[in-house]
DNA sequence: CTGAAAGCGCTAACAT
DNA sequence: ATGTTAGCGCTTTCAG
């Protein structure tokens, strides 16, 4: 079956393409509605569908944006893609998924990938700091970038950041109010952003109620169950009362470990989260948790590469969300 | 900054377009080391990436394939969808993520969208038969369809699904096998082929065992946690002493119920799954499930359209997997 | 209100 | 071993 053309269709209609193209691209102002009608009806009946090549080579707009995330697998980014792609659709892009692993090199070959198939614009969630220079180039290149989540550097232009620090304060501070004295950390890794940025926001709460900042009890996990379960295991093997899982997803596999030693959650040891997956509300006892908004700050990237490819100005080029404790049953309260 | 596009480079390195093609293309075999060597150099200097829409304008390839998948947050599908992206990279695409929700209006919508992007192959995970017409016209406009999962045209080409029916059978047979003789049915939607063909399975291991089929153990669901919760709810005021719960996902919403009630598994009630997701082995006890190797079938899906792609013939036109009883801890043998 | 024609950047015959 | 050139299908001035 040959493919019909906008030519074709021309021919049919008896216009000039410039008439059916103008018609397509609701321009048709100037367009006897005599005309609009019965090229219309051609479309119609051809199944006429334009080539958006051509029609991007000339536009030099492809209506595709990038998604690089670590791993859709994660309920976290899940979420997050969920919504970054159907604010996308209601603005008219289609979204290219890329799982990066948290591989530089990965991420890397999906840039060079994406900026050949002419994306509109990028959403990156990265946590390589060492990409830099590579969204640089894209700017450059007009290909506009909003770095998403696990970010520190606030000075950059088109970021949607999480308020990480004040997360690990208010986890912290949580524990602390329920009478907890020996707090343990389960950490994310430690080159990453999000980690440093929770970690301090733990130790200002821990210095704040004159506790001591020590660093025997954080033990470093990965942001996944296994690296939950098993650091879980570890913490299990000391005093700890309550322990402060970085992320929620880590704090599943930690759940394992303590029901593996026949312990139990709150009453033997209390535990407390970051990011209030939908999961966190369905595992029994619920999760206590520090909520970090994937859905809206997806949504809100997608809304600020719109106005960035638009070429618009008046909008908020940095966005940073925050933390809310959200207290369900995982955390015993204390009495001294 | 201006674009650098190919006669640029043809321009500094002092040779054709023609020329400059061929090295990027690959298909040098006829140009001296010596140019080559001149091309690569002002290509790499220049930082040059060919214009993705010239070029698939003229070889009609975009090498991007849809997925039109239900929900990208249930984690079946985003088990199936990171093996899907995986598989597709290694074969030099990219692929546009569309959530449909499984409304037949949103799939419709994506199948429009990405004909008009020029997809090279789309990979369709439907419970919409009613898509069958669309699929004829992708087909006839030469965009390859395989469709993946929940389907039971077993007559059609260009399919990967799995042996529901088999599985429904596994299932209760396991159960039964452990004593049970009051099983109740948590199903999935009625009108979904899934559910369909687990549910002959369910009545046919019934029957085989003699025990009466009637339909008044069977309560229906929706494939998600919540409808998991609801239905299990339901079931608790029955006499079952264990339920088949149509898949994994649903099977954690009816934890969520059982231990709301004070009750727990398997010691009051015992339960089996389908599909074996990654959580399923995390959970309190752990699921013993029927496993459907969503990463698998992804991947058959890409490999399959590839080949329908490059225009082979030499290929399995459809592929059925197969169900595997994994037994854990959710399932209580019962003496007579 | 409508049409002619240029050109987007690239590939692939076809020449040489 | 390399160059010339004709499109691919569309949008967009510029004319009328």
């Amino acid at each position: 079956m040959k493919k019909v053309t906008i030519k074709d269709i021309a021919k049919m209609a008896d216009v000039s393409t410039t008439t059916v193209s103008m018609v397509i691209n609701n321009k048709a102002n100037h367009i006897s509605q005599d005309t609009i009608v019965r090229v219309m009806k051609v479309i119609k009946d051809t199944n006429y569908i334009p080539n958006g090549f051509a029609r991007s080579m000339v536009t030099k707009k492809s209506h595709l944006i990038g998604l690089i995330i670590p791993d859709i697998t994660n309920p976290y980014f899940a979420e997050m893609a969920r919504h970054i792609e159907m604010e996308a659709n209601a603005k008219g892009y289609n979204v290219i998924l890329c799982n990066s692993d948290d591989e530089i090199e990965n991420e890397l070959k999906y840039i060079r990938l994406l900026k050949e198939k002419n994306i509109d614009g990028l959403i990156l969630v990265s946590a390589s700091l060492s990409l830099h220079s590579e969204v640089k180039e894209l700017e450059a290149n007009n290909i506009p970038v909003v770095i998403l989540d696990r970010v520190k550097q606030y000075e950059k232009e088109h970021i949607i950041i999480f308020d990480n620090r004040k997360a690990g304060y208010m986890a912290t501070d949580y524990l602390i109010s329920q009478g907890h004295e020996h707090i343990a950390c389960l950490i994310g890794p430690l080159g990453n952003d999000s980690t440093q940025e929770r970690l301090l926001g733990h130790k200002k709460a821990l210095l704040t109620h004159n506790y001591r900042a020590n660093t025997e009890r954080v033990f470093e996990g990965d942001y996944k169950v296994e690296g939950g379960y098993k650091a879980m295991k570890e913490i299990l093997k000391t005093d700890a009362t309550a322990v402060f899982v970085f992320n929620d997803y880590m704090a599943i596999g930690a759940y394992k470990a303590i029901y593996e030693a026949n312990l139990s959650v709150p009453e033997d040891i209390s535990i407390i989260g970051i990011d209030n997956l939908y999961l966190s509300s369905i595992i029994n006892p619920q999760l206590t948790t520090i909520e970090q908004p994937a859905a809206l700050m997806g949504e809100a990237a997608v809304k600020m590469l719109h106005q960035v490819i638009k070429g618009h100005d008046s909008y908020d080029k940095k966005a940073c969300f925050d933390p809310k404790l959200i207290v369900r049953d995982s955390v015993k309260l204390i009495r001294e």
